[in-house]
DNA sequence: ATTATGCCAATTGTTAACAATTAACATTGA
DNA sequence: TCAATGTTAATTGTTAACAATTGGCATAAT
């Protein structure tokens, strides 16, 4: 009898760290002055420092920490304008290019697993929390470049997680709601014209 | 008395294990069948099986090998075609921005280290090691990325390390010369124009 | 014969102790 | 007073031992 997990929630402890640690981040949580210590964080996530230094040394390669060799990492600072424009421009292309691989793959469960997402970032917008409302914001568009190549999701991870350093800055979670369901509603009914340009609109 | 050495060979041991390895699995040295083993890389090294951990990590998230839970790390296989042409897209972005933002930085001591950098690729081709070719093709491009942007780097490196995954595919050493040499002619006389001619030349 | 079960060696994952480095503070000497 | 020099506590880097997992192989049951 083959068993199939439903979800791909099956993360390894470093795995777990990082991303617990990436939405945290991203939503302004942690202070760029406060230090980030790897004892304190392995005594929280109750495991030893290992661990919690790959996941820094991992969030470092991807540009929400800034990692100094006997020094510890510090949380990074938004790119400048020029830079920001140059990685917009990149994450556009990579997600319109993904959208079109993807939106030929997915079936009846990923319309589900949309939807469910869809659901967790609405209530997370209404809530208020940016904490929630980030990490579920960077899982829908995750969700759709995982769909389509394993390779690229790094690629994406690496560029969107920069984008996304001043994530906090983001004011109107009405308009993350309805921009969010018109790029789901397009992908469930797999028009990709119609998706590519929600998508488009949603990445400023 | 201010020390500034004058290059940054002041490497942590996890990023000169990275760098060796990259260079060694970017030109084909390394077989996609045969695993890697932390414990004989700890052996060569002549380090614990720590610091190849991170670099066997680092790796994986640049693309170069792929990792598995509890199975380890493997070659990475090249790219397909479609995700090819994006990638080879967004690295010309990059590397053509970088070029406008390091060309009215640089300074008489980059046009001293690009001109060893290309004596050293030069001396490479001549030889026909792919090994020293493919570490000094990839510096060469490194050091004009790093000179505009540390931030930029790592994701250029992720992007070019996937895409150099089959350098070894590469045949003529002359060209490899005569189009670094343009680039590099182009840069120490700060004709931004000519460089970028040359750049998108190069990146095929 | 074929599938299932139970070892066993090899490998990766994790931990805790130890070494090396840093940065702040105190001390010294002009 | 101020710069230079030890001193010390905190933190990161590394190591080696231990735990957990995997995959192959022999064995047994149907």
């Amino acid at each position: 009898m083959l068993m199939t997990p439903s979800q791909n929630t099956l993360q390894s402890t470093r795995e777990r760290i990082t991303d617990t640690l990436r939405a945290e981040i991203l939503c302004g949580e942690w202070s760029n002055d406060i230090p980030v210590r790897e004892h304190a964080l392995a005594k929280r996530f109750g495991v030893s420092r290992g661990p919690v230094r790959d996941s820094l040394l991992q969030l470092s390669q991807e540009g929400v920490l800034v990692y100094q060799t006997n020094k510890g990492v510090r949380v990074n600072t938004p790119p400048a304008e020029e830079q920001r424009q140059l990685l917009q421009s990149m994450r556009r292309q990579i997600e319109t290019f993904c959208l079109k691989i993807c939106i030929r793959k997915l079936n009846d469960a990923d319309n589900d697993n949309l939807q469910e997402i869809l659901q967790s970032l609405t209530l997370a917008c209404n809530s208020g929390k940016l904490t929630v409302i980030a990490n579920k914001d960077l899982a829908l568009h995750r969700y759709l470049v995982r769909r389509a190549s394993d390779e690229l999701e790094a690629v994406w991870l690496g560029i969107t997680s920069r984008l996304l350093m001043d994530y906090s800055r983001i004011e109107k979670p009405e308009e993350i709601i309805t921009e969010h369901a018109a790029i789901v509603d397009a992908v469930t009914s797999r028009n990709l014209k119609a998706a590519q340009k929600a998508l488009i609109a949603n990445i400023i």
